[in-house]
DNA sequence: CCATAGTATGTAATCGATTACATACCCTTG
DNA sequence: CAAGGGTATGTAATCGATTACATACTATGG
């Protein structure tokens, strides 16, 4: 196969220099109407397409943004990811996905992005380890958190849902039912969402003085599979709780389909709420009553925060937190506490 | 910042040239124990990474290859995803996503694939017109097919689930529950799958001597609406197939969702069967029949083979077709035939 | 008509890694 | 001991786009 035109057949068959060239499709030096236009029209003859090795080479930069993302099978998080990748897509950057999960070490994910590779990162993982961020930090490569945001805050820019309001929306719902003893199932214990969302939780039960009782708070890891361990131990409980939080959908649908199998009814016997509002919530029976985060939204927000960061647009807000709102959509799996 | 260290910066503390640090750390070449002890360990010390552009553009290669995906927000295909990402990661190859519903035009993707920004291309989007992908060939670029594949088969490997197979188990195991009346709830019309899924249901309804009644094939596109837009077909007609059989788990659970709200009984009143057995499918209530495809294993296969031709060893074989086996998973949506 | 500012374009260096070719050295063998 | 072969390493060109600097040309004002 013959090698792709360069800049220097452009030039050739428009009879002027690489640098005319050069200019003439970066459109940003003086160039004469009739020269560009002359360029142009070679450019599009021959089928130039600009080499991005070479651009990327030349100006020190990767034209690509890598996002870490800790399952991308997950669909909130592939939903954030669709979100980036419409903006991205359309400023010309490659979006670089990693698995957070799936690569091997921390250490292999440091390695990965040190080698000029990306221009900027969107960390959708929240669970990683203090020390990679810092890496990070240490190699100036921007750093957008999406969604979840590492513990020492304050340090990156983050866009984030409003998860200390969605906490107590759930809460206070379930509270206006009637609902006394009400357990909660948390996310993955070094995840910093656990924790935010865990202390507004318990900030509401009291407000509303009602029990946070510890044997209420199960475990969870914001997948299918732990919402059904929790349910089989909500089962053993003596004195169960009749409304359930859980931290994510796939948590809540992971109870109630444990929960159903075991003949309990929702809501009729117990109330079960989830987090997220992913697409399928609204499909399943009962239909799931849950925090809608504005997925797509979180991921075009900080695609465009570290766009802006990284055109230098907004280098004075480094620290900038962007809260997005989040709303109760009230669906059939809560009600009012059984008599 | 200062600029990141490079080979010049190993070779002057190495004491060597920079073609030497060049052979020692790409270990092709011959060069001393000792020499590449000391690069090595000079590399080591002043912390170096490669530059990824500069190695493009000397090897006119990109190192990356994209993903064109339907729809990343849709857990089957970012299930793929995860996949091919777990392959490419390990060989130090970037994963570029693009969303083929997303980005405007298939120009548009052209474009960007034609800036030798990727050395292959995986695509997951069967729907995408022969233009594009024959225009990629006309590139050279290496192509896979995963999981969905091009009207004219042959040109390129596939990788993909032995959709035929499925389609007739599934039908097969309708049939054995007595059912006579099935309805098939297709993907969308200008996807290769959908194409060749029907062609098999019809052939299994023919060869069980069931009738293949257009008007019992609907219209869907793999998402959860589209099903309950089928279910919302089904309630109006006259004679109601007592068997409905969706390309998709997501269109069974829209179809589920939408009998029950109306108070049909699944599997009582009807049987449904979806396609794919992600994730959510056994959570449901009932837990939905399908058929099971190894998602991650097509991503896992399709990423080994674009590999493999990438490093010339699969060279003679390019119109590959690995066919992944289904498997039919037997839950709650499928009973006998009401009576 | 000349000096000078301004405009349009060309020349060549540059980014960092790789590698063809050249060189230097050592060892073996006739 | 010289010729020839092998090994280890260095020199410098190369990939393609960008851009600092140089140059050529035009227009304006004195």
């Amino acid at each position: 196969m013959t090698r792709a035109p360069s800049v220097k057949d452009v030039a050739r068959l428009a009879g002027v220099s690489t640098a005319t060239v050069s200019r003439a499709l970066n459109k940003t030096d003086t160039v004469s109407k009739e020269t560009r236009e002359t360029v142009l029209q070679a450019a599009n003859k021959v089928g130039y397409r600009i080499n991005h090795a070479a651009r990327s080479l030349r100006l020190q930069t990767a034209g690509a943004v890598a996002v870490l993302i800790p399952d991308v099978g997950n669909p909130f998080f592939s939903e954030i990811l669709a979100g980036i990748e419409s903006v991205m897509t359309r400023s010309d950057m490659n979006v670089l996905i990693l698995d957070t999960k799936g690569t091997s070490s921390q250490t292999d994910i440091a390695d990965y992005l040190t080698s000029q590779r990306a221009d900027g990162i969107i960390c959708l993982d929240g669970s990683l380890q203090p020390d990679s961020s810092s890496e990070s930090t240490m190699l100036n490569l921007p750093l957008v958190f999406g969604c979840e945001w590492p513990a020492d805050k304050g340090a990156f820019s983050s866009v984030r849902s409003d998860n200390a309001k969605g906490a107590a929306l759930a809460i206070d719902h379930l509270a206006s039912l009637g609902h006394k003893k009400i357990a909660y199932v948390r996310g993955p214990r070094e995840n910093v969402l656990t924790t935010e969302r865990e202390q507004a939780v318990v900030g509401a039960l009291t407000r509303c003085e009602l029990s946070a009782n510890p044997a209420w708070f199960l475990d969870g890891d914001f997948g299918l599979e732990s919402g059904s361990k929790a349910a089989k131990q909500w089962l053993l409980m003596d004195d169960r709780p009749t409304g359930i939080f859980c931290s994510s959908d796939l948590m809540a649908i992971g109870v109630m389909a444990e929960l159903i199998s075991n003949s309990i009814n929702v809501p009729d016997d117990v109330s079960v709420m989830g987090f997220d509002d992913i697409d399928i919530a609204r499909y399943y029976v009962p239909a799931l009553t849950t925090i809608r985060q504005q997925t797509r939204a979180l991921g075009v927000e900080a695609a465009a925060t570290l766009l802006s960061r990284l055109n230098g647009t907004n280098t004075d807000s480094d620290t900038t937190i962007r809260l997005l709102d989040v709303e109760l959509i009230e669906r059939s799996s809560t009600g009012p506490v059984p008599s």
